[in-house]
DNA sequence: CATGAATGAGTCTTCATTCAT
DNA sequence: CATGAATGAAGACTCATTCAT
């Protein structure tokens, strides 16, 4: 239910403005299910229709084509799950005044997305594995890089590279660094081994100790 | 060229034995180029046929069906790609004979994966693409994982425990942050943007640092 | 025409329920007609669709598989050949109060089947056709016999053996006997030389009473 | 193993005269055995040559098409079943020198038939199934017919018409009626029903004693 | 707005047949 | 004679999309 919710919320205010009607919600919801499930290109309108309880034209009233309707899907996340980086109320603190520490703001970052994730996976399968064969998606995600997370990650390394914090690298490598880190953890945590036994508090933590100080034993 | 006659030495080895006609061979190239590029669900048998240069009905007289093409391409990547993290010749000298450094290690590993990736990416590609999907592949690479590179991790990382070097994470967790490393930079380095401009050697050594040693500025 | 509207009744009573569409209508008799001319195997669903007018595509919205339509054809034809050998009115009238003779019954019976028969030649002929091949309908059919045919028959014959009309033989050898002859005369008359030149009163009474009474001359 | 044999006798035969070499005799016996078992047009030549033991590419130097094959098959059959209702040996001396009874010749008849019935099922299956689908199957079947039948028949029959001992009813309609019987009863006891209790003996008498005199209760 | 019957291009797969070895 | 790799036409079936109701 509360799942249910947040997805509509998350599809809905990116989306094609309007309200959402709920049928359309019920397509919506049905298609991250099977999407997730199957892969886009083996998921069909109708099986989505069946689930969703509506008929199959219905969906084409609402979304032009099937591929509109994973678009309409995973644009949404691609901003909420890759702006946040930094973006709205917590980014912006951490811009104006960024904590003292930089490992402060990798651990608000990582339980951040750590979070959104929870709640999402299932949209986030879907970005991770629609991206590689949609132009418009890989687009609108290096807009996105480009405009969003690049500049406002440069402006804080800027400041933590020249603090003497964080080694002196380009911006992209670190990046790379930071997101193969956090994306690996998430994609384990969630995608892979969801049903392990996961002490997330720990695990978080020594993520960033790794971020941070990498593998080697700490000198005593 | 070489990367055919590579390609068909990697899928041959393990492969269904036999000898591999030449018909065989171009439809493997074929299939591996068209599904590294659509997807597996989009692409489509008649589509293959005509790129190796044969009619339809000949890949079915070599696969029974498209799904078996797919195991046959992915599944001598899975332990090609993943086993010799430490088998073979590198492995067993490694774990008779461990470098004096774990940094040392790390180095060979990455290198050696680095090579394989630069030859074979449209393979990684579509086994990342696929796994997702196919429950025999995911059944097969945790065979493989659980086999072949837990334990031979396991006893490295014993090692370099106890002699202080690395820090006493679980090896789940450990294996989590360098295969998150090595990976996140092999795909954005052949998949994402493999057409940018790389300091190959460069990246190497700082990814290398960065598992070793983290973003923190070393102290001076 | 008529043709048309009682194929469609036949097939409709026992049908899937519903209402049959105008198209569905089609599909049912170009089916039919290509089944019992070149036999269900080598029909092919293209040729029914071409035949009734319509998209392949709408032949598997009604019918799951061919198959499927095969069994929607022949299974109302079961029933309605083989179960009124005594049912519905007729059959409770006789059994109720049978006829002072069986040979009477015998008439009742075969001219009710040779109306059948000649309005439903080429479903018959399915029938015929394909019950080898086919273990549902083999299995319809035998439940049909069990259930339907063989008491009711056995009711009957008790009456007229212990009448001493009938000859003791076990019910299901008479019944072999009774159904041969039918089946022998309906299947030469419409299937094997439907263009013969019949004279259908006098055969109808010459193998009632070869049933009856064989081939012997009768002693003057 | 006897049967391999009669099997083989018979298709030589009539046969394409020649030899039948060792390869060939496996693909007729595969062919009978999987033509019987799923139709002929559900059975595909690859089935046989591997149940044959033998290369697809051979039936074809055999037999120039799956056709041809099936007509050297069943073309035997029709010949060594239908004729034989009174050809060779047996036949002539029916003719020259009739029984002195009808029934006699009846009984000679159904146990001939009856024996070979047994050990030619699948043929007969084979020829009972195809013959509707195969021009030329019924060409030869409506020649043999009228060549070799029919006046044989119609010999006797006014034999004993002017003897008194048969009902004065049309050759054909009399052809009619004692193949029913026949076939009913072969078909019932081979095809439909191969596995029940059947005490042979009394069922040919019985069904000998039908053809005579009909289901009337012989009067006291 | 919603429906669901209808479409027809496209999918994977089968198969009889050929032919070089 | 026998093989079996190769063919390509044809088969059953799927599916995104349209449109009259």
């Amino acid at each position: 239910m509360e799942d249910h919710h947040d997805l509509l919320k998350l599809l809905e205010e990116e989306g094609q403005a309007k309200e959402i009607t709920p049928k359309q919600a019920q397509i919506l919801q049905a298609a991250v299910e099977i999407f997730a499930e199957k892969g886009y290109a083996s998921s069909s309108t109708s099986e989505i229709a069946a689930k969703a309880g509506v008929a199959e034209g219905t969906i084409f009233r609402h979304y032009k084509t099937k591929k509109e309707l994973l678009i309409s899907i995973v644009t949404p996340v691609m901003t909420k799950f890759t702006v946040p980086f930094f973006a709205t109320h917590f980014a912006n603190q951490v811009f104006e005044n960024p904590p003292a520490e930089f490992e402060e703001l990798l651990r608000n970052l990582l339980k951040n997305r750590f979070e959104f994730a929870k709640q999402n996976a299932p949209l986030i399968k879907i970005l991770i594995q629609e991206i590689a064969f949609h132009e418009e998606l890989q687009d609108r995600i290096q807009e996105v890089f480009l405009e969003e997370v690049f500049p406002k990650f440069e402006r804080i390394l800027d400041h933590f590279k020249t603090d003497q914090t964080v080694i002196d690298y380009p911006t992209t490598t670190i990046i790379r660094m930071v997101v193969s880190a956090i994306v690996g953890f998430l994609v384990t945590r969630f995608l892979i081994a969801p049903d392990g036994e996961w002490n997330d508090e720990e695990e978080l933590e020594q993520t960033i100790h790794f971020i941070m100080h990498g593998l080697s034993k700490p000198a005593e």
